[in-house]
DNA sequence: CAGTGAGCGAGCTTCCGCTTGACTT
């Protein structure tokens, strides 16, 4: 027999199916060993030796693969693909041979990015040794952590009552929460006035140039500015001096992984980051979609097949692409051990599941099955107009724009909400010829004044963190929530505020 | 005499990242 173990549970039981009756796969259950929260686990001074601890819990989880590996004729570790993994397939190794588990049968290192079964069965075949340098940088890793938060946090008691706990991830976290608070607070609103005008046609243009010059946000500081030359502008004509047509595409996005996922969960479904992630894992438990800590946004081939052959079926030829959509990750740290959340069955549409599912899972699965979805899908064509017009006396100019979907694409599944902002809105100009000339029905002047940068939400703070290769995705949502048990920041319609 | 409160001292907290499941709210 030979011992396979993996760190999920739910893995463990797919790969076992693909294997056969050859193989058992067992599960580490993720780490099972730390360093323990007492002084001394690291000591600097004794070339930073690190003593590792096997708690109680994970040795209850670990038993099981003691016992088969002395039963073992090989032993295969083939937990995650990157360094937390590779770490935790030399930790089991480590315990076994402490333990004296296993004698001299052979020890290998395999790894997959996908559970299917080719790529199951073509890692098998491709075994490897554990790569020590991965290993130590995940112990490096470890080591730092535990150094920086374990003497940072003492200091704090001592020198900050109330304050409970620092460290590598949620200091830099909150940092971030208070620069963004200190930018607001010591932010100065400044005045600045538009003016747009309402055209025969119904058409609303709005000023871009005074006397040949380009308005730039702040050229009409104030209401007598604006007052002069609405009434320098009054009374005239605006004759069409160009009009330019173009085509503009838009793309869709590519699937979800952990921090696009609890953004989109925000922004969409009004979902904290712990709400995301506890809905997500039953949906990954049950079956329904691929693992929900995920830093990559590659698809197996078969989840892409399958996502091209209901679009074509659904929706029709116009609608799918050429070839497969590939996408890569923009955050430089991901280590892309698994790959982006998708539906495991893409023929599972929403409108069958949410009859099996409660509330919040058919919600989210909506939303991880559309993204999935349209992400290999056409672009979205927009007809984009912009008509200059100007003043007879050629004092101002003014341009209207307007954008027509002429082909919905993506969109016709899913479209990514926004934070702050407002949706921008289709508007469809007439036809219009060089050199018409339009009656002006009515000047408007209005005042503007800039609003400091917005307070981070939990979706604009792990994205933040993400951009900044801070935390992972197993951990954005915890952070968060000791952030708040520590009292450093309190939640106010859904914004943080540093206490 | 019983209850109250000031004053003092002892003991405790803590990191990040990988996994669930057994708890409580």
């Amino acid at each position: 027999m030979k011992l396979v173990v993996v760190e999920s549970p739910a893995k463990a039981k797919t790969i076992n199916k693909y294997l056969g009756k050859d193989y058992e796969v067992l599960a580490s259950y993720g780490h099972i060993r730390d360093l323990p929260s007492k002084n001394g686990s690291v000591e600097p001074e004794n070339d930073f030796v690190m003593h590792y601890e096997v708690d109680s819990d994970s040795a209850k989880k670990f038993k099981p693969i003691v016992d088969a590996a002395k039963k073992a004729d090989e032993l295969i570790l083939a937990t995650d693909p990157d360094r937390e993994g590779e770490a935790i397939s030399w930790h089991v190794l480590e315990v076994l041979r402490a333990k004296k588990a296993i004698k001299d049968i052979p020890v290998r290192r395999v790894v997959f990015n996908a559970i299917t079964k080719a790529e199951v069965t073509r890692a098998i075949n491709n075994p490897r040794d554990i790569d020590m340098n991965l290993v130590d940088a995940q112990q490096a890793r470890r080591a730092l952590d535990y150094l920086v938060g374990f003497t940072l946090s003492p200091v704090l008691w001592r020198k900050l009552p109330g304050s409970r706990s620092a460290g590598r991830v949620q200091s830099v976290a909150l940092r971030l929460i208070c620069d963004r608070e200190a930018e607001i607070e010591k932010f100065i609103s400044q005045e600045y006035w538009d003016i747009s005008a309402d055209l025969d046609k119904k058409i609303t243009a709005r000023l871009t140039h005074v006397e040949g010059n380009k308005l730039d946000k702040f050229d009409i500081p104030n209401e007598k500015t604006a007052k002069d030359i609405e009434a320098k502008i009054k009374g005239q004509k605006l004759e069409v001096t160009n009009i330019e047509e173009k085509q503009a595409l838009r793309n869709p996005k590519p699937p979800f992984i952990t921090s696009t996922l609890q953004m989109e969960a925000a922004r969409k479904l009004g979902f904290g980051a712990k709400r995301t992630m506890q809905v997500a894992q039953k949906l990954y438990e049950e079956g329904y979609i691929t693992y929900m800590r995920t830093d990559g946004v590659y698809v197996a081939p078969e989840g892409i097949q399958s996502a091209r052959s209901h679009i074509e079926r659904a929706y029709g030829k116009n609608y799918l692409p050429q070839s497969p959509r590939s996408y890569q990750s923009k955050a430089k740290n991901s280590q892309e051990a698994h790959e982006a959340i998708r539906p495991a069955d893409i023929a599972q549409t929403p409108e069958i599941l949410s009859k099996k599912l409660d509330d919040d899972k058919a919600r989210l699965y909506d939303l991880i099955w559309k993204r999935m979805v349209a992400s290999q899908m056409n672009p979205a064509i927009f007809d984009q107009v912009a008509i200059d017009l100007q003043t007879q006396d050629k004092y101002a100019q003014f341009r209207a724009n307007g954008s027509v979907v002429k082909f919905d694409g993506y969109r016709r599944v899913y479209e990514e909400g926004v934070d702050d902002g407002k949706e921008e809105e289709e508007k469809l100009l007439p036809k219009l010829d060089k050199g018409e000339v339009l009656d002006v029905k009515k000047l408007n002047p209005e005042q503007h004044f800039t609003e400091p940068p917005p307070r981070y939400s939990e979706a604009s703070l792990v994205k933040k963190m993400e951009e900044l290769g801070i935390g992972r995705p197993s951990t954005y949502a915890s952070i968060i929530s000791v952030l708040q048990d520590r009292d450093y920041v309190t939640l106010d319609k859904k914004r943080f505020i540093p206490e």
